[in-house]
DNA sequence: CGATCATGTGTAACCGGTTACACAAATTTT
DNA sequence: AAAATTTGTGTAACCGGTTACACATGATCG
């Protein structure tokens, strides 16, 4: 391996003199800059950011916690971070928690011992006093996380009144709800806004369970549809749901939207693969996760930041699953 | 921040005792193991891994090279390496290089001044002199890379000979093919697989450009099937792009699979979204990621490895877009 | 009972960079 | 022309760990 001390020695400077070529900062005479730069290039040298970090205390490293990249909602966020922190010359580490505390924990501590600069994190199960003790810049992405830690989500509630109130709009009366997890804090205020949101139109609430899951949702449709076969529409907690949902129309020989109208949630590229094309609430996903990543870099920077908890609007997009007014 | 200093000076011992019990090795006093392991819960002391890395070269960080995360064959394989690694106490890194060269260089170097053990790459554009510069252990995954080169495959040659005479078997005869970029070797392979077997049945190759993309695959199939109504079945050269091959379908109103049989590559998760749901070839995608990983780790101890060149076999899933026999 | 070996611990060099500080030479100011 | 300032460079300490080596003590052995 090339250091800066055979740079040094084949450029006739001292390491000093190197490092201040490297970092392009103090004095340098052109001459030598030259020298300098021209053993670098002979020896093919490349500093070695370990031991740099080790000094400077900055990897140039930060992580991103996500429940499970193969939740089609998250490639996207990873990538919009990524391609931030990227052009910044930050390396991002990817982490899957599984939405498993442990695990997160143990992400956590490693980012610690690996002198990380900052974190993305996509959790319902980790605390303030959790982060508190990694001193280190935080932003919460997707989900709120505390009042101290900035974070870029959404208005889920609001968002998805909106969205019942449109399928009430398009004349649905019997509208379902497929519900996701519980202990996922989104999914419960989308649960909520379709409850109160039927309740205000003297309509009752009719729920069921997909855990945000296709087969799930597709079999929890099946059986709810049987029992109640008027249901008109179905708002589904997700864009997955939506998708099993679809699948339970088709399964069922139902028409969509003429027999069953559908509202997903999420705006992922799955509901625009299948046929009818499904209409969601699109958040923006990629312009979620470069905010989050911008955020965090400002962070690291010291610079503080204006607006600590960002919310983004979602937009309605009408496809094929609802019917035109 | 807590250092061994701050360790060995509450335990009243010198940094070097303190590092052999945390490293557990060397001999050390089972009163004085007490003695350091309680000065360390209670300074709540966590070991520097970038000082720990500067000594021992090895950082327990591996780099992972894909085209795309948002690529849906990719989740999963990013999933099953970090699964392994993390087991191992190992970091991944990803790095989306949307199979452009001077991205991949600039994620190679950036991994070589991290440091980095070693990494897994998914890529048709590097060259063997590119990562022989570099000097740590690579595995290439999904495509073939070089000799030299530890690498996980499948055979998609042979493979997508099978998806051909499977549908020949089941009576289609003008069967049509949308292929992927010529530049990927995967996609090329595959292609030649299709006319390899239907000349060999004396039947005419038909070929359109989808690019690997849905919309762009489901508007070529709408105008091949324009120009060519007959077509009784199409080979898609990924799954993508069968999932806009059934949008096709649906658009021009065919039944699947009774006027069309559909068959895809890879078994992704989308072609079981969609009604019907899709018959394919599908790739041990995890298992391939998982052994990808395996191979990596081996290789980063020095371990030899008996066989360098992993050809997975698919598995033909028969789905409903094609007729049972 | 002296030699040999296992056990236990500390000192200091080292990993590969960065930078505070010292100092000399060149340039500008007064 | 002397003083002050800017420019250019090297020496050595430092970041937080690991480990070779030295040394002391206790156990084992012929």
């Amino acid at each position: 391996m090339v250091t800066i001390k055979d740079v040094a020695r084949e450029a006739q400077v001292s390491v000093a003199t190197v490092s201040r070529v490297l970092n392009n900062q103090g004095y340098v005479h052109e001459d030598t800059r030259v020298k300098v730069e021209g053993a670098i290039k002979h020896l093919q040298y490349r500093p070695n950011n370990v031991a740099r970090s080790l000094f400077k205390k900055r990897s140039k490293m930060i992580g991103f916690i996500v429940p499970d990249i193969t939740n089609p909602y998250f490639p996207q966020l990873v990538r919009a971070v990524e391609d931030v922190t990227n052009k910044a010359q930050y390396t991002t580490f990817l982490c899957n928690s599984d939405e498993n505390l442990k695990k997160e924990l143990m992400y956590l501590e490693s980012m610690q011992e690996n002198h990380i600069d900052g974190a993305i994190i996509v959790s319902n199960t980790l605390q303030l006093q959790h982060v508190d003790n990694v001193n280190i810049p935080i932003v919460a992405l997707d989900r709120f996380f505390h009042d101290r830690i900035p974070s870029v989500t959404i208005d889920n509630y609001n968002e998805a009144r909106k969205a019942v109130r449109y399928m009430l709009d398009r004349g649905c009366k019997r509208i379902a709800h497929i519900k996701g997890p519980e202990y996922i804090e989104n999914s419960k205020l989308r649960q909520m806004a379709y409850e109160d949101e039927m309740r205000e139109n003297m309509l009752p609430s009719i729920i069921c369970n997909g855990e945000y899951h296709l087969k799930k949702s597709e079999k929890a449709l099946i059986d709810l549809l049987m029992l109640y076969p008027t249901i008109d529409g179905v708002f589904a907690g997700n864009d997955v749901m939506a998708v099993g949902a679809l699948k339970a129309a088709s399964r069922l020989e139902l028409k969509v939207p003429d027999d069953l109208s559908i509202v997903g949630f999420d705006g992922i590229e799955w509901t625009e693969t299948v046929s009818p094309e499904i209409t969601t609430m699109e958040q923006p996903i990629y312009e979620m996760g470069k905010r989050a990543a911008t955020m965090l870099l400002e962070l690291i920077d010291g610079k503080g930041i204006n607006d600590d908890h960002v919310v983004y609007d979602t937009k309605l997009i009408e496809r094929e699953t609802t019917k035109k007014q």
